[in-house]
DNA sequence: AAGCAGCACAACCGCATCAGC
DNA sequence: TGCTGATGCGGTTGTGCTGCT
């Protein structure tokens, strides 16, 4: 409708996004939480478009994202998704908790499109490519067992009510989560995979991390507020740390609120209390 | 060591959708 | 009910890194 693109403005910043810009980002969402995007870089002191703070929260500073390649579950988990719900990546991406659309995304169309292509497997139909010989067909059945199942299955679907989209049906949509969930764990049994892990990544409990103190003036202040000019992360390597937070306890924080079709992300940290750790730090304490 | 190609992923762009007025 | 602004989503691009020649 003729809307102006959000990132027209001059002099605001495109490109990559550099430490400290980062860390403003995540110091003004710690403090104010996740609220009206538009305003974020103004408030936040950013020289960027909320709609790129937005993504660079969601895809990279988000303290419980899981980083490094996915695993081999999540793997066929995506794949199985994928064949149900087609490039739904959000969608996608909300059963796999710590993973991003974006990621997904990326994942998908560098690594699992070429290697279902090479199984001879069409990576938008999710079916065999050409017919495909006797010791091939053993192979492929092992890896996209679901999926070709789910295929079948849908066929199945298709004689019984022609007119029955796959999509639209949420039921059906929930059966086949359901099965790749339960993929999942069969294959967690025997996922004694050599290939990296994202659990291999060492866990740092939000308790663990000192807070240094940027003033003496800031220690009089209520603990549970933390203004933004307070926090002052100098000791922690950021995008290394988030990364490392692993706060797979802070299912709150992607615990999401359904509010109607809005979703309203929790705040975990409202779960915490800054207390005075020594002369220099803060630490955080479970309320 | 330099140049090149391919890869991986962060970031951008534009459209769709939703909510408020 | 239609308009407008904010946000979400998916496709695409840009860039840095790595391995090969």
């Amino acid at each position: 409708m003729g809307r102006q693109p959000c990132c027209d403005k001059v002099g605001l910043k495109k490109g990559p996004w550099t430490a400290e810009e980062d860390k403003k980002l995540i110091s003004f969402i710690l403090t104010n939480g996740q609220c009206c995007w538009r305003a974020v870089p103004k408030l936040a002191g950013l020289l960027r478009c909320g709609k790129s703070c937005r993504l660079r929260w969601t895809n990279y500073l988000r303290p419980d994202l899981k980083r490094g390649l996915l695993s081999e579950s999540e793997e066929k988990m995506v794949i199985e998704l994928h064949a149900n719900l087609g490039n739904r990546w959000s969608k996608i991406a909300s059963h796999l908790p710590g993973r991003t659309d974006n990621e997904i995304k990326n994942h998908w169309n560098t690594h699992i499109k070429k290697k279902l292509r090479k199984m001879g497997i069409d990576p938008v139909t999710h079916k065999p490519l050409y017919p495909p010989p006797a010791d091939q067909k053993k192979q492929q059945q092992q890896i996209s067992s679901h999926t070709v199942e789910f295929a079948d299955a849908e066929e199945d679907k298709g004689n019984k009510t022609a007119t029955q989209s796959p999509i639209s049906d949420a039921n059906e949509e929930e059966k086949s989560i359901t099965r790749a969930f339960n993929a999942i764990e069969a294959d967690a049994l025997l996922s004694k995979s050599p290939g990296f892990c994202t659990d291999e990544v060492p866990l740092i409990q939000l308790d663990e991390i000192l807070v240094p103190r940027a003033s003496a003036s800031s220690s009089s202040s209520s603990n549970s507020c933390l203004l933004p000019e307070e926090i002052y992360f100098s000791s922690i390597e950021w995008t290394e740390s988030l990364s490392l937070w692993g706060l797979d306890d802070f299912t709150s924080w992607d615990s999401i609120c359904d509010d109607g079709d809005r979703k309203l992300a929790v705040d975990p940290f409202s779960q915490y209390q800054r207390v005075p750790h020594d002369q220099d730090s803060w630490k955080f304490e479970l309320l």
